[in-house]
DNA sequence: TTGTATGCGTTATCAA
DNA sequence: TTGATAACGCATACAA
């Protein structure tokens, strides 16, 4: 009955010796049929292979790893674990990689972290690979560690990026409230600096030029994709004389802080304002209003990434840039202009 | 201006040997400078730090595990990375285990997934602890992985685990709703089986009790903490002939859905319907009305767990279950009973 | 207090 | 196709 972990009898692990004994061939035979079972005679192989279920032989990672300079982990280094949007991402990574026999080690760090430098010593021996989710570069690519830049990407580098086309999603969405007549169209920014935002307010721009709207300075608010900033946001906004009709959040997150303080001052969303976002995090569905926002395909980044990274691995080049395809997701929290905005 | 990895000059990291040269002592010194400074005269200690400086020493992880059996690597086992509870419990983990020279190697994995095996041969050899947060046992503490249970504690297990107090804690939050006047209390409950929902329900139950309530089963709806059978509830409460004017979701997930999904139907909350979650997650203070909820202190929960490993690896027992406050918010979604329910 | 020498468990090179 | 053997880089028992 008793499913205990399969060893030797004496409950150590076995070792390549103990196979190269049960199966008698030598230890590299054993090293081979592991590695290349082809340069080895079926005969030889199969003995191998029956000893090596008998033992439940496992290769010891660590000795591995000291010999082949392999460690089958790679790093992934995200800006804030706590922030929803990578968890759908790093799901689609792990299970990239775990079917390709990789490990995945998850670094939590603020970019402006101290702790990046420490990472970079940390990365140089215990990974193969890098995978970086913070804008920031860890420096250890120059050092040979294969590096993938996923989502924010780094100007200047020469390892490959995976992300998606921000500038083109921002505007699909001011078109979209172009559409439903608003003409007073809001930006609620992103972090001043970080390349998602000047994505994000260009295309912002772009999108006022192409529905032949003015662009107002005065329009464009200050945040920092925190809950606070969409919160503030609806204080500029109600103490604006000419109110804008349409606000587009360059994040749900922000969004959601917007909708629920308008909602507190007694405004209706979307009968007096209409609000957009950005991401399609699992709580824009169940906002309420629910919100319209631009989806990123989280899973198929994560993938991505690690595809990238595994071409890489495998000695392959893949492209310096790949975009991921957006999607428009259109619920409540948009419509027409209100009678009373109009 | 280059601020290259430091490594002898040649580009390839020092090892051991060119510590021990330039410092002009063995090995062996250099090793125990490291390990045990103490152990070595200050002069010496001196001479080999002034090394360990001059060419940026990193010890090889690999060759330190292969040869001293410990890989300085904690493997935490999350049952759902999505689930936005846990990412404030893995920062936690991490900051405490990082103190301590340890890394953290994340598995997000069913707890009913076939990869638990293949988890369990990964533990056994690359790491030296084990934190469970899926309420399943890898089965490696019966071969001396020190291991901990967190919040989903396993029942009949000799290792330490770190858990809340979910039955008083769902006490609490029936005193809170009978002090506002509810007499019909429903219980939105959580998978069956779950060591957390068994718990909560007894909670609740004692809470009736105490507020001299009688238990209804009609009043208990079954859930699995998603936001889908919070909808879903609300079906249940909307068709109901005696409704309940109050519900206490056993997650803010479920809560979060419930409410969305009544006020869809054009039910107000708390007026028609007070609301109450568990756990306090970010959204929780965000949606509207805000929910009322028991806030698990979930750092700290992931710092008690990274602490309870650490002693364990240092040869100390921790404490076989230590259970951590919780906290009752009382938000907008809970007030008195509304006169329409009255 | 310091040094010598050995082995941790593999993989890779070379020779057979 | 297979085997012998030398690293990989470090920590530790033991000796000095």
């Amino acid at each position: 009955m008793d499913e205990s972990a399969p060893t030797t009898q004496s409950g150590v692990p076995a070792r390549i010796t103990d196979v190269a004994r049960l199966a008698g061939v030598s230890t590299a035979t054993v090293s081979r049929v592991l590695a290349k079972p082809d340069q080895v005679a079926p005969r030889t192989r199969a003995r191998v292979q029956e000893a090596v279920a008998r033992l439940g032989y496992v290769p010891n990672p660590a000795a591995r790893t000291l010999r082949s300079q392999k460690t089958r982990m790679v790093l992934v280094v995200v800006p804030d674990l706590e922030n929803v949007f990578f968890s759908r991402i790093l799901r689609g990574i792990e299970e990239t990689l775990a079917a390709a026999g990789h490990g995945m080690i998850i670094a939590d760090l603020d970019p402006a972290s101290p702790r990046m430098e420490e990472l970079a010593a940390f990365a140089r021996r215990q990974v193969d690979g890098v995978i970086l989710l913070n804008g920031r570069r860890l420096g250890t690519e120059a050092e040979g560690v294969p590096t993938i830049a996923l989502c924010e990407t780094i100007p200047g580098v020469s390892f490959p990026q995976i992300a998606v086309d921000n500038r083109a999603s921002a505007r699909r969405v001011v078109a979209h409230l172009a559409s439903l007549g608003h003409r007073r169209i809001a930006y609620l920014a992103g972090p001043e600096g970080n390349v998602l935002e000047v994505e994000r307010a260009a295309g912002y721009r772009e999108g006022l030029a192409a529905a032949g709207l003015a662009f107002d300075p005065a329009l464009v608010w200050p945040g920092d994709y925190t809950l606070a900033s969409g919160v503030a946001a609806a204080g500029r906004l109600l103490a604006d004389g000419a109110r804008p009709t349409a606000v587009f959040a360059s994040s749900d997150v922000m969004a959601i802080g917007l909708v629920g303080a308008l909602q507190e001052a007694g405004l209706d969303v979307p009968g007096d304002v209409s609000v957009a976002g950005f991401d399609d995090i699992e709580f824009a569905a169940m906002s309420r209003p629910a919100l319209t926002t631009i989806r990123q395909p989280r899973r198929d980044l994560g993938r991505a990434a690690a595809e990238a990274l595994l071409a890489r691995l495998a000695g392959r080049t893949p492209p310096a840039l790949s975009l991921l395809e957006t999607e428009l997701v259109v619920r409540a929290s948009t419509g027409p202009v209100g009678p009373r905005a109009r």
